[in-house]
DNA sequence: AATTAAGAACGTCAGAACCT
DNA sequence: AGGTTCTGACGTTCTTAATT
């Protein structure tokens, strides 16, 4: 099971570096390198040169679904997949964050609850009532609409209720959207990292073997 | 204890990527 | 082609560790 889940692990990163490999080529990698060294005197126009370039970058879903084509010991990021099934080397010691919602004393954090239980809304007059129950439950799961039903409304003003309404499911959708897409992001992170700690372990070994055998070579010679 | 700076996480917007 | 999803950018809020 070990050595399973060892290959297994060597194969992501071993796609993971032909992707790379593959897009440095392709040129986003390096053509995003540059955002770094913006500064504040940068106009609106480099911002959106910046936009282009950096827009030619695929998403974390996509390259993560071509690295599972690839090998299909690779888990698909559809697949859920919670912060302790994520690949960790087990030649390199990279220290895995802790949980976002959890503090350094080991606490939860109030915070995300705090911020979620600010998105609520409340049904004041004839507007409907949106609720947020938890972070993790599904978006059909969040949203409760409580519209009163008795009362009687002008077209204009149902037509600026469903405005609003779809309004608030979009944001709510983009809310949970971005989290998801943090969390992609940190997950593809880690496994940048991780490829760099197997590569640098593999290039130590190789360092030694090398000695090793100038060694003997030497020894031989004399 | 109060202040401050750095870092993490968030929500929103805009626009690219993707899907049907 | 139009609708939906994803993600970079931006500004805000909160946490934490260091300093006064």
């Amino acid at each position: 099971m070990v050595i399973n889940k060892q290959l297994t692990q060597y194969l992501w990163h071993t796609h993971l570096k032909l992707w790379i490999d593959q897009h440095l080529h392709s040129g986003w990698l390096l053509q995003s390198a540059p955002v770094a060294e913006m500064d504040d005197r940068e106009s609106v126009t480099d911002t959106q040169k910046r936009r282009e370039i950096l827009s030619r970058r695929p998403s974390y879903r996509k390259i993560l679904n071509e690295l599972a084509l690839d090998s299909p010991a690779v888990p698909k990021i559809d697949e859920e997949q919670t912060e302790e099934e994520v690949p960790v080397s087990s030649v390199a010691s990279v220290s895995a964050p802790a949980s976002i919602y959890q503090t350094s004393s080991g606490q939860y954090s109030g915070y995300i609850h705090e911020q979620l239980a600010s998105t609520q809304f409340t049904a004041t007059g004839d507007m409907p009532a949106y609720q947020l129950r938890s972070p993790n439950s599904s978006l059909a799961q969040n949203i409760v609409m409580a519209a009163s039903p008795g009362t009687m409304q002008s077209p204009s003003s149902q037509h600026a209720e469903e405005i609003t309404r779809k309004r608030e499911v979009r944001l709510m959708k983009n809310r949970e959207a971005a989290r998801e897409c943090r969390r992609k992001k940190k997950e593809y992170v880690k496994c940048l990292e991780n490829r760099v700690a197997v590569l640098e372990n593999q290039n130590k070994t190789l360092i030694e073997e090398l000695k090793a055998l100038k060694d003997i070579y030497c020894h031989k010679a004399e």
